[in-house]
Parts: structure tokens; C-alpha cells; sequence
RNA sequence: GGGGGCAUAGCUCAGCUGGUUAGAGCACCUGCCUUACAAGCAGGGGGUCAUAGGUUCGAGUCCUAUUGUCCCCACCA
């Protein structure tokens, strides 16, 4: 870098180039080491189905950040990454692939199937990485897994088998959740309900007997090819007296009982419920109290089979129709009311749930939970923010039902069981079988199925690591640190990994869980593929810096807070990296070539001792900020500290000795220019990696790499109070007189002599220069008062008063005016402040910190009024 | 039906355990090519902190209710 260089910042040639420095230099690798303390974090692995989207982005900016930041600490920091096989949203988009190639999984059979499979894996597996990379991710590249490695299936083998073992886990004939499309069963939280518009049948049911009909409704006419019963309510006198009774179900035309169930609502439509057990989970509850037989009316892709009668074979909207058109041809339809209702769709394809009656795999919750549970209520795992996420959590694990864990899908883990087709035994083993323990029998047939991709992401902070073996990586690496996922996962794969850390290595996989919000468009909605509001991290990358957007996301963001897309603000973000890019060019101008070392220089003026003492306690500050996850708030105050006080300020004064005749002096400005410079770029480096290694590297420094530098620490040495208070007071007067010019409309090129009377004249004397230059004075005098200065231009702070003698510009009934309403704010101030110190009840209780605040605030208006009243007079 | 979040300047949002005069960015107005930066500099206007009560010496901050708004869970056929 030098200052020959563009005016602007150009992120594009800069970021790969210390990115690429980065990885050679090995600096994202973590080892064990006994000499440094560990600190981890899992990624929460990407689908390799997946293109980058800002909710990887604020996934993965968060964590970065802190890996950085322990890193500059000392720390062994590992942030280890991964991707997902993704079970069914991969092997829905080959299958798409495949559809437009006219074939079909069963066309290509199992094995041809998985080849593509993971030639697919082969081919998008690494396009996240690279657009990853592409923020700036400081990521241990080396230890990247995907979940159906070789290792982590391992691991999914064991887990199954112990938890079979152990009778957590079973396989039994339940009514699941059964995606047509998918033509899986579905986890209950794989289900997401949407408000659909629909109909609602008002269907007649003939008593067997003749003596009339029971009227009812359903929004699923085409499942009443599987009633078994008709229900009502014990106590409801309407239908009471025929409880017992039969109805003959319409086109079928058989008869079924009425059943007296609690379940049914009175004040619900009809009151009359139809039963279909084998199409409704309700029914089914309602089927077993009473018996029920079960006719399954359904395939596997929604349409009807050939229990159906002469309807089997329809597709599930072909038979709704021909059944509702011979329902109203027989006379039992009575009327059709328009009805929106939830209906459960699938999530990934949003193809209407079915509910379903099969065998499948479960994990029996309910033991696995209460740990999890007690891990959160007792603080040894933390959540943040706290009482809205653990509420959620509680709210779901205390509910909890058991999870379906088997898949009807190719792409996956294949579930660990075998089944002997000589004796119908059933063989759960890590290892591939070749005979029936049992019978000896060699027929073995494995189960088709595979496992929910969650399952094996839920092992993921201990997989990774290489458990199930006791490696040294888990044993320094385990439990991890910190999770930063949005809320959206907690149930997918938080709370899923919080039992099975439990469960398996008996610890907590990690301590502590920070959640982020959504990143919402411009307009506050949720992005979506529908909508196609999504915004491309790589094209803002591409435009903004990849720096600038990594600040727009953690700016004014507070943990678990949903925040919107603002172009506005990424630009924001550039202007700032563009800030500190001319911040530095103007360092380099002015080293120039010189050697300046990189330490503090021995003799300070006031502004150097204010400025670094205001680092020193901005580094405090931020790391505060940090240890509490406060992202945005440290990030605020380093923006601050930066542009507010060291360009504005700090440079402005610098460039007083850097321009004049005493080479010491200049000497001393440049290095503290430098030194506070490159420490600011320490602190900044974690959120704003690339720029701030580019430019640290080119200033004067030590040490191989910012992204290795030590993290700036609080130094009491280099703590000055007074000189900040003296800068407090000059800066006060500078700011009151550019105002003061300004609103006279005075152009900076007219210069005016000025008076400054006050009685702390130290730190005025030696900024003499300083003023005049910043508050464009020909000169200044400094005096415990001044005589005959009536008509000037007056100018009141705390510490002292300034007069510019401007009478051809002065307007002496506006000075007036302006000096009365500045006396009034001063007073109605003062007056607060003395009720305050007057209240008995205020000094009795208040604290003693907030008293003195107090009383040296009142000392401090009470000189001002008086400055004020005497100007006054002066005019008079 | 159950639970939760949010409501602060024209807009988008900060404001940590209650404490001196409520902040930022953008937008707006005025003036500036000042030895880095016009993506900039200097200055300015703009808020009864949703409403009504309460606790307290003191409330944007804590409590209760109301209104508006968003979300999560449950899933009434």
C-alpha cells in the first residue's frame, strides 16, 4: 500500500490476496496444545445442496468474529467446519435432475442411485466452501467433515445400536406424518402448517334403522372411504339417544356405529365427527378407545388403493372430486362451505402431509429429554438471550414425542438392522452381519431405509471431533464453546445436540447457545425463493466488500433480534472501511518513508496521552462487550473511537507538529499515530478482517500477521485521566466556536483573534496552537479575565469563556437574544440539579457515586451561569 | 387455544444490572475543495421513548392493564 494508491478502498484485489496469505500461513489451524487454552466452535454444517444466503452469512460472520478474537488472545481457537448430506433435500434435487432426464430412482436402482449421489456431493459440496471463503471465514479447513464421512457414519452406526440396545430406540407401526411427493414419513417438526383456503362438506349419514340421518362435516371428503364409526359426545342430549346405533356410510354402504368419544366438541360444527383412523391422528386415539378396525384407503403417493373400491387408483384431487360428485348425485351431500384452515404441509416441499399409519423408527424421547432439560435449568448450558429461547425450549421438551427417525429415502445413513428371512429375527450391529445370530440362517436383508439427516447432525460437536474414539482433539476440543444458530434450528438440531452430548459422551456439547434473529428484506418480510427477495452475499461481497457487509450484519444487531437487508446501511459500512483506508493513507504520507517504530515515543502532549488513553479504554470496554456477546455494541464504539475521536480529532491536531519545524516533535505524532493506529486495527480486525490486515501489514509492525497479533489489553500505565479532561475542555471550546461561526455564517477563511479567559489556563496554554488552527483563530491570548471586551463575540463552556472581537459582524441584539436563551437552559439546568441536592429523601438514598455526579455537575453550571451573566452584562 | 418478541427522531435501529441534558446511521437544512477521505469536513433542526395506571428519591429501563404488530407451539373434524 501506498499513498500513489486509489483514493478509495478497493476490497476485490485486496480480500483474496489476504485470504489466500491467511491459508498459507496456516493461521485457521488449531491443534491441541498444552500451553494454550482451547476454544471451539462447531459450524452449523450448510446442505451441500446449498448456495451462500445472508442467513449463512450472519450464522457464520458471528462465530468468526469471536475465533478471531480468541485466537488474537492466545487461545487455541478451532472453528471447524462441514457440510450436510442433507438426506431429503438432497435426493429431491437429483431426483428433479433426473425427472427432466426422463428417469427414475428405480430406473437406476439403489447403488447407480448413490453413485450420482455423491458425484453430485463431488460437484456443489464445494461451492458453499468457496463462497464461504469469500467472507473472510477464518475457518480450520483442514478439519472439514461432512456428515456421511467415514468417521461421522461410524459414529451414527454406534449411537443407533446403543440406543437400540438400551430400548431408546424401537420400530413399531404408528401413524407418522407421510409426505406423497417425498413419499417419506416425515419428523412432526418436518410438518409445517399453512393457512389454506379449502371447503367444508356437510355430509348425511343414514341411520341403519331408517329412522333419519346424522349430519356432519369434513374438509377431507375422500377419507370417508375409511370411516369405521361416527362419534359424538357422551353428554350431548342431541344425538345421546343414538349412541349405540349404526349409520351406513354413504358409496361404501356398510354400516358403522355411532361412538360416544370426549373428543368431539359440542359446539364444533355438527357436533358429529366421522372416524378414520388410519387417515388422522385423532381418529386413531379415537379408534383404539374404542376398538375401531383400521382400513387404510391410501397409497404412498396420495391416491386411493384398493380398499377404495371402484375409486382405487384415483390420484388423491381425482377421487376428492368423483367422490363428492357421487356423494351429492346420492343425495348426502347437504351443502359445501368455503373454510380456511391449517393444513400440514411438507416442509421441504410443501406438498400436503398425509397422516399415515406405518412401521417405522423411533427414538424414545421422553428419558433423553430430562437431562437436556435440567442442563438448561441449571445454567450448566446457557442461552442468550435467555428467557425467550429456554421458554421455547422447555415448551417443546417437555412435550415432547417420540421422533421418527427412519426415512424412506436412498441418500443417507441406512439404518444399522437386518431381518433374517429364515426366522423373522431382527439384527441391529455396527458391523455388517453375514449369519442370524439366532437361527444361523444366512438370508439376511438389510432395512431399506435410512435416518433422518438430523440424526447425525445432532452427533455433529462430537463426531467431528472423532468420537466415538477417545482422541486427543476431543479431549481438548470437547465440549465446545459457543453455538451461534438462529432460532429457526433450536429444535432441529439445538436441542437435538444438547441430548445426544448428553447421552453419548456424557457432557455438554457446548456452554453456551447466543441466537440470532432473521435477516428480513428491505420491507421487514421474510426472505423467500416465492417471494425471490433473497439477497446474494456474493453480489454485495462483489459490490460493497465483503468487510462491509460483514459490519452491516453485527451493526445495532442484538442477540436473537430479527434485523432487515439495507443497502443503505452495507454502504454505510464501505464508507467506514473507506475511512480507515484514508486514515491510513494519510499515516503513510506523513511516514513517507521514514523509520518509525512501532512503539509509543517517550515525551506526550496532551492530545497524545488523551488519545491513548481513550484506546486504552476502549480495548477494556470491547473485550467486555465481547465476553457478553454484546457484537454490536463493541463494534459501535471501535467505529466510534476511530472515526469520532482519532480521524476527527486526533488527526486534525497531529497534523500541527507533523507540518512544523521541530523534527521530534512531528517524529513523536507519527509514532503515535502509528501505535494507536495499528492497536485500533487490532480490535477492529475480528469484525473487519481483510482491510484491517492489508493496512496493518503495510504500517510499521511486529509480528508475522494481524489475525496472530496479541488482542489489545488494558494497560493502567497508559490510563490519563487529566489529560482527558483538560482535552475534554479544549475540545468543548473548539466545537462551541465553530458553532458560534457558523451559525454568524463567518467562512473559515476569516480569521479572528481569541480571548480565552478561564481559570485552568494549563492545558488552553499548550493547545494554543491547536485552537487557532481548529477554530480558525489569527491568534490567542489566554488571561484569568480581559478588560473591555464589550461587543465581542462571546463563547461559554464549562471551563472558561472566549471573546472574538468581531464587531463588524456582530449583530448586537441577536448576541443578546442568543445569550439570554443560552443563560435560561444553563439556570432551568442549574435549578433541576439544586432541587436534586436540596431533596432530603434524593440524598438520603441515592448512592454516593451519583450524588458527586451530581454536585460536580451543578459546580460546573453554576461557573457557566455565571460566565454567562457577565457577558451579559458586557452588552449592557 | 397456549406462549413469546417488538412499539424510542422522517426511515432503520442501539440504549448492558433503574441514576446527571435519550444516542447512531440514513434522510433533511446551512456552510466548506481545510497538508487522508465529497463514500468527506464543520455546524444545525427533529423525540411528551405506543396508551393508562403503579413501584421508586429517581422510570425509555421494573410491575399491571390496554392497543397495534410480528413470530413460535398446538391443530377443531
Amino acid at each position: 500500500m501506498s499513498t500513489e494508491l486509489a483514493k478509495a478502498y478497493e476490497p476485490k484485489e485486496v480480500e483474496h490476496r489476504i485470504y489466500d496469505f491467511w491459508m498459507q500461513g496456516g493461521f485457521f489451524h488449531a491443534e491441541p496444545d498444552p500451553n494454550k487454552k482451547p476454544y471451539t466452535i462447531v459450524m452449523p454444517p450448510p446442505n451441500i445442496t446449498g448456495q451462500l444466503h445472508v442467513g449463512h452469512a450472519m450464522d457464520t460472520t458471528m462465530p468468526d468474529i469471536l475465533i478471531r478474537w480468541r485466537r488474537m488472545q492466545g487461545y487455541s481457537a478451532l472453528w471447524l467446519p462441514g457440510t450436510d448430506h442433507a438426506s431429503i433435500a438432497t435426493e429431491a434435487k437429483i431426483v428433479d435432475v433426473m425427472k427432466e432426464e426422463g428417469v427414475t430412482k428405480e430406473d437406476l436402482g439403489r447403488e447407480k442411485f448413490l453413485e450420482r449421489a455423491w458425484a453430485w456431493r463431488e460437484k456443489y459440496g464445494s461451492r458453499i466452501v468457496e463462497q464461504q471463503k469469500l467472507l473472510g471465514l477464518s475457518c480450520d479447513w483442514e478439519r472439514s467433515r461432512f456428515t456421511m464421512d467415514e468417521g461421522l457414519s461410524k459414529a451414527v452406526r454406534h449411537v443407533f445400536v446403543k440406543l437400540y440396545e438400551k430400548g431408546l430406540i424401537y420400530r413399531g407401526e404408528r401413524m407418522i406424518n407421510w409426505c406423497p411427493h417425498c413419499q417419506t414419513a416425515l419428523s412432526d417438526i418436518e410438518v409445517v402448517f399453512e393457512e389454506q383456503n379449502g371447503s367444508f362438506w356437510h355430509l348425511r349419514y343414514p341411520l341403519a334403522d331408517g329412522s333419519g340421518y346424522v349430519e356432519l362435516a369434513t374438509t377431507r371428503p375422500e377419507t370417508m372411504l375409511g370411516d369405521t364409526a361416527v362419534a359424538v359426545h357422551p353428554e350431548d342430549e342431541r344425538y345421546k339417544h343414538l349412541i349405540g346405533k349404526n349409520v351406513i356410510l354413504p358409496l361404501v354402504d356398510k354400516e358403522i356405529p355411532i361412538v360416544a368419544d370426549e373428543y368431539v366438541e359440542m359446539d364444533f360444527g355438527t357436533g358429529v365427527v366421522k372416524i378414520t383412523p388410519a387417515h388422522d391422528p385423532n381418529d386413531f386415539e379415537v379408534g383404539k378407545r374404542h376398538d375401531l378396525p383400521i382400513i387404510n384407503v391410501m397409497n404412498e403417493d396420495g391416491s386411493i388403493n384398493e380398499n377404495g373400491g371402484k375409486y382405487a387408483g384415483m390420484a388423491g384431487m381425482d377421487a376428492r372430486r368423483q367422490i363428492v360428485k357421487d356423494l351429492e348425485e346420492g343425495g348426502f351431500l347437504i351443502k359445501v362451505e368455503p373454510l380456511t384452515h391449517n393444513v400440514g404441509t411438507c416442509q421441504r416441499c410443501h406438498t400436503v402431509a398425509e397422516p399415515r399409519i406405518s412401521t417405522q423408527w423411533f427414538v424414545k424421547m421422553e428419558p433423553l429429554a430430562k437431562p437436556a432439560i435440567d442442563a438448561v435449568r441449571s445454567g450448566e448450558i446457557q442461552f442468550i438471550p435467555e428467557d425467550r429461547a429456554t421458554k421455547v425450549y422447555y415448551n417443546w421438551m417437555e412435550n415432547i414425542k417420540d421422533w421418527c427417525i427412519s426415512r424412506q429415502l436412498w441418500w443417507g445413513h441406512r439404518i444399522p438392522a437386518w431381518y433374517c428371512e429364515d426366522c423373522g429375527e431382527t439384527i441391529v450391529s455396527e458391523t455388517d452381519p453375514d449369519t442370524c445370530p439366532k437361527c444361523g440362517g444366512k438370508h439376511l436383508k438389510q432395512d431399506e431405509d435410512t435416518l433422518d439427516t438430523w440424526f447425525s447432525s445432532a452427533l455433529w460437536p462430537f463426531s467431528t471431533l472423532g468420537w466415538p474414539e477417545k482422541t486427543e482433539d476431543l479431549k481438548y476440543f470437547y465440549p465446545t464453546d459457543v453455538l451461534m444458530p438462529g432460532f429457526d434450528i433450536i429444535f432441529f438440531w439445538v436441542a437435538r445436540m444438547i441430548f445426544s452430548g448428553l447421552e453419548h459422551t456424557g457432557d455438554i456439547p457446548f456452554k453456551k447457545v447466543c441466537f440470532h434473529g432473521l435477516v428480513r428484506d428491505a420491507q421487514g418480510r421474510k426472505m423467500s425463493k416465492s417471494l425471490g427477495n433473497g439477497v446474494d452475499p456474493v453480489k454485495v461481497i462483489d459490490e460493497y466488500g465483503a468487510d462491509a457487509l460483514r459490519l452491516f450484519l453485527i451493526t445495532g444487531n442484538t442477540p436473537g433480534n430479527d434485523m432487515r437487508f439495507s443497502t443503505e446501511k452495507v454502504a454505510a459500512s464501505r464508507n467506514f472501511a473507506n475511512k480507515i483506508w484514508n486514515a491510513a493513507r494519510f499515516i503513510h504520507m506523513n511516514i513517507d518513508g521514514r523509520e518509525v517504530p512501532c512503539a509509543l515515543p517517550e515525551n506526550l502532549t496532551i492530545e497524545d496521552k488523551w488519545i491513548i488513553s481513550r484506546f486504552n479504554s476502549v480495548a477494556k470496554e470491547v473485550t467486555e462487550n465481547l465476553e457478553k456477546f454484546e457484537i454490536g455494541i463493541a463494534v459501535q464504539k471501535i467505529y466510534d473511537f476511530l472515526w469520532d475521536e482519532f480521524c476527527d480529532w486526533y488527526i486534525e491536531l497531529a497534523k500541527l507538529p507533523m507540518s512544523g519545524e521541530d523534527e521530534k516533535a512531528a517524529q513523536s505524532a507519527r509514532q503515535v499515530l502509528v501505535w494507536v493506529m495499528s492497536s485500533t486495527l487490532k480490535l477492529l480486525h475480528p469484525f473487519m478482517p481483510f482491510i484491517t490486515e492489508e493496512i496493518w501489514q503495510s504500517l510499521p509492525h511486529e509480528g508475522k500477521a494481524l489475525i496472530v497479533a496479541p488482542w489489545p489489553v488494558y494497560d493502567e500505565a497508559l490510563h490519563f485521566p487529566q489529560a482527558e479532561e483538560e482535552m475534554q475542555s479544549v475540545k468543548e471550546l473548539i466545537t462551541a466556536l465553530r458553532t458560534r461561526r457558523s451559525e454568524m455564517n463567518v467562512p473559515p477563511s476569516k480569521k479572528a483573534h481569541l480571548y480565552i479567559e478561564t481559570n485552568t489556563p494549563a492545558a488552553f496554554e499548550t493547545e494554543k496552537a491547536a485552537i487557532a488552527r481548529l477554530a480558525y483563530c489569527s491568534g490567542v491570548e489566554i488571561a484569568p479575565a480581559f478588560d473591555s471586551m464589550e461587543g465581542a463575540v462571546t463563547v461559554v463552556t464549562a471551563a472558561c469563556r472566549g471573546y472574538l472581537p468581531m464587531d463588524d459582524l456582530i449583530d448586537r441584539a441577536a448576541e443578546v437574544a442568543r445569550l439570554t436563551k443560552e443563560l435560561e437552559s444553563a439556570q432551568k439546568q442549574l435549578d433541576t440539579v439544586n432541587a436534586k441536592l436540596t431533596n432530603e429523601t434524593f440524598m438520603g438514598k441515592a448512592p454516593q457515586k451519583v450524588i458527586d455526579g451530581v454536585k460536580a455537575n451543578g459546580d460546573k453550571l453554576r461557573e457557566k451561569v455565571r460566565r454567562i451573566e457577565d457577558s451579559l452584562k458586557a452588552f449592557q
